[in-house]
RNA sequence: GGGCAAGUGGCCUAGACUGGAUAUGGCAGCAGCCUCCUAAGCUGCAGGUCCGGGGUUCGAAUCCCCGCUUGCCCGCCA
């Protein structure tokens, strides 16, 4: 439940029954200001026109008329504005009583029935995942677990391209080129990182020698033929790749429910099956053997509109095989989600109108983000020129490192390591998710691992702090008495508190996940206002108050981490 | 050449969908705060042509148009 909820239902029935009453039809629109100007606001603006009177003047009329209970304590017109503040102490008592209930289910919405399937990373097995990349895995899984917090059922998954010439170029690679003649990614012994190597190796081979062009193209006819042997040696090594990449996804948080091989679509016949679907449709021409969609008609202009879904031989294109994929989905989920790069936004477009075109009436909903770039431009796997995500992880938890061994000397070896992990891999996520998912970063380490701040280890400091006093308090009677908690730090900490469930909300059903580190900073910085002005600990009548309003605190900061797939460290 | 995004103090960023009350925070800088619950913290100071130019409006960071800059895309690749 929502403590708010009450508040604004008041708001919004008196002000609907005042606007009857001066006899103007309108739709609500509250807004909610500046917690130093109000609680709730109605901007009197657009009635302006309509009773042809100073937006002031309306307000003041709509004063006099406004009737509210006692949730509200006060109503005034202020610069064409019709202000509510709400019943302090009623919010309090609110908001403290549905943390204490719920728990760690404060903010949870109701179920809404909806089955979600959220595609996220599905990033090529031919290399270790870096940095370009991995705003992918970390935006999916934030999305997953708002969603979910919302009440959505939501399951995640990972397309993997065992398909293609690339997938076919590394296996030829690992079996044709001698070790010695590779350089793995790291020293580190994970298969992604000993794997490149070949990858790399190979493109070069295939550029200077000519043989080596007919070979792979001779693999992948074999491939797309399901000769037994070329499929088991690309899938042998795609599944080491990937064993790699989830190893790294693991160590970010990120576990994704089912990993659907591209495969599958060639040899269960799906692909074949889209294929003489869409060579009956009126949009389908052909162009020296090959097929392809007229997509002018579909908001696709110049040339990008020839769609082609087969090429002369008559082969499959992953285009293709992906409509499969996506009608695949769709018999398995009510909405599709797909988080992508920023280089697949015409190719999603293309598969949308496809998808209309073979007469679904419904296209997936599209998250893009921009790349992470480095100061010398684009990372590229196959040029071996990026930042793994395996060595940010690495570099993050070293710094945590450093940073704990200088604050807690008291601390054991085993126990410094883990705070260091939970630290530096937070701070990773959370400098990735903060940022809105379309706009272009630039890659810096001191960026990415900012330990201060608008920062994971803010929150997870506020969090160790909440922590560390309920631990020295030991029992006590949760206490919910508004009257004992009327100092302003503890109002305006309270007042965030009561805004988590429409946070939570407004992240999953916008898909603005962003709102979330938002708030935690939010939360955090409010109580640590609070703890630096008002004792706990000692306080006498208070403590038992204070210790529940630190308690709910907790659980929020918990529930923020959580939704950003970030340990909550007890102690840091 | 065409298309899709983004441009907010030295740096990063919120707000833009739904125009409205002093543009949100952080980093870096300067000045303070640990006999008291962890200073990864708190307080204060300083710092702004909201890319530029037009337009719509009583009112524009927000909407429209024209530019500029940056990223991405425009393959019978995946």
């Amino acid at each position: 439940m929502d403590p708010l909820a009450p508040f604004r239902e008041e708001v919004e029935s008196s002000v609907k029954a005042a606007l009857e009453e001066i006899g103007a039809r309108q739709e609500l629109q509250m807004e909610v200001p500046d917690a130093a100007i109000a609680d709730f606001a109605f901007p009197c603006f657009s009635l302006a026109k309509v009773l042809r009177k100073a937006p002031a003047a309306i307000a003041e009329e709509l004063v006099a008329k406004i009737k509210t209970n006692s949730l509200i304590e006060r109503v005034w017109a202020d610069n064409g504005y019709l202000n509510f503040k709400v019943n302090q102490s009623e919010l309090v008592r609110a908001t403290l009583q549905e943390v204490m209930r719920a728990r760690s289910d404060y903010g949870k919405g109701e179920d809404k029935g909806t089955k979600v399937l959220l595609e996220h990373t599905s990033v090529n097995p031919t290399g270790p995942i870096h940095v370009g990349r991995a705003r992918n895995p970390i935006i999916g899984d934030t999305l997953a677990r708002c969603l979910r917090k919302c009440g959505y059922q939501v399951a995640t998954e990972y397309l993997v391209n065992d398909v293609g010439r690339q997938v076919v170029l590394l296996s030829w690679g690992v079996r044709n080129i001698p070790q010695e003649d590779v350089v793995p990614a790291s020293d580190r012994q994970k298969d992604d990182h000993l794997l490149v190597g070949f990858y790399q190796r190979a493109n070069e081979q295939l550029e200077s020698k000519p043989e080596v062009e007919a070979q792979i193209a001779s693999l992948t006819r074999g491939f797309e033929a399901g000769d037994p042997e070329v499929v088991s040696m690309v899938r042998e090594t795609t599944e080491r790749m990937l064993h790699g990449i989830r190893e790294s996804l693991s160590s970010i948080n990120v576990e994704l429910d089912q990993y659907t091989w591209e495969s599958q679509f060639i040899l269960n016949g799906d692909a074949k099956r889209v294929v003489e679907r869409l060579k009956t449709v009126p949009e389908c021409h052909e162009e020296e053997g090959a097929f392809y969609l007229d997509l002018s008609a579909f908001g696709i202009h110049g040339r990008d509109t020839k769609f082609f879904f087969t090429r002369s031989d008559g082969t499959t294109l992953y285009t293709t095989r992906d409509m499969a994929y996506h009608q695949d989905k769709f018999k398995r989920a009510d909405q599709l989600i797909n988080v992508l790069g920023e280089d697949q936004k015409l190719e999603q477009q293309q598969l949308a109108a496809a998808l209309r075109i073979l007469g679904g009436d419904k296209v997936p909903e599209c998250l893009f983000y921009a790349f992470v770039s480095l100061p010398e431009g684009r990372m590229s796997t196959r040029k071996g020129r990026a930042v793994h995500l395996d060595d940010l992880i690495d570099e993050a938890e070293d710094r945590a490192y450093e940073e704990v061994r200088k604050r807690r000397v008291d601390l054991s070896e085993e126990k410094m390591r883990q705070i260091a992990r939970d630290i530096g891999r937070g701070a990773l996520r959370f400098n990735i998710v903060r940022v809105q998912a379309e706009k272009q970063i630039v890659f810096k380490w001191e960026e990415a691992l900012n330990f201060e701040g608008n920062s994971a280890p803010f929150l997870q400091y506020a969090h160790a702090r909440c922590c560390s006093i309920l631990a020295k308090a030991g029992e006590f009677e949760r206490v919910i008495d508004p009257s004992l908690l009327d100092d302003p730090y503890e109002r305006k900490l309270i007042r965030i508190l009561a805004q988590y469930p429409t946070v939570v909300r407004d992240c999953g059903v916008k898909r603005r996940i962003h709102l979330m580190p938002a708030y935690g900073q939010e939360v955090a910085s409010a109580f640590n206002q609070f703890y630096a002005y008002v004792p706990v600990l000692r306080s006498g009548e208070r403590q038992a108050v204070r210790l529940t309003l630190v308690e709910s605190t907790m659980w929020v900061l918990r529930g923020v981490l959580d939704n950003l797939g970030i340990v909550a460290p007890e102690e840091m």
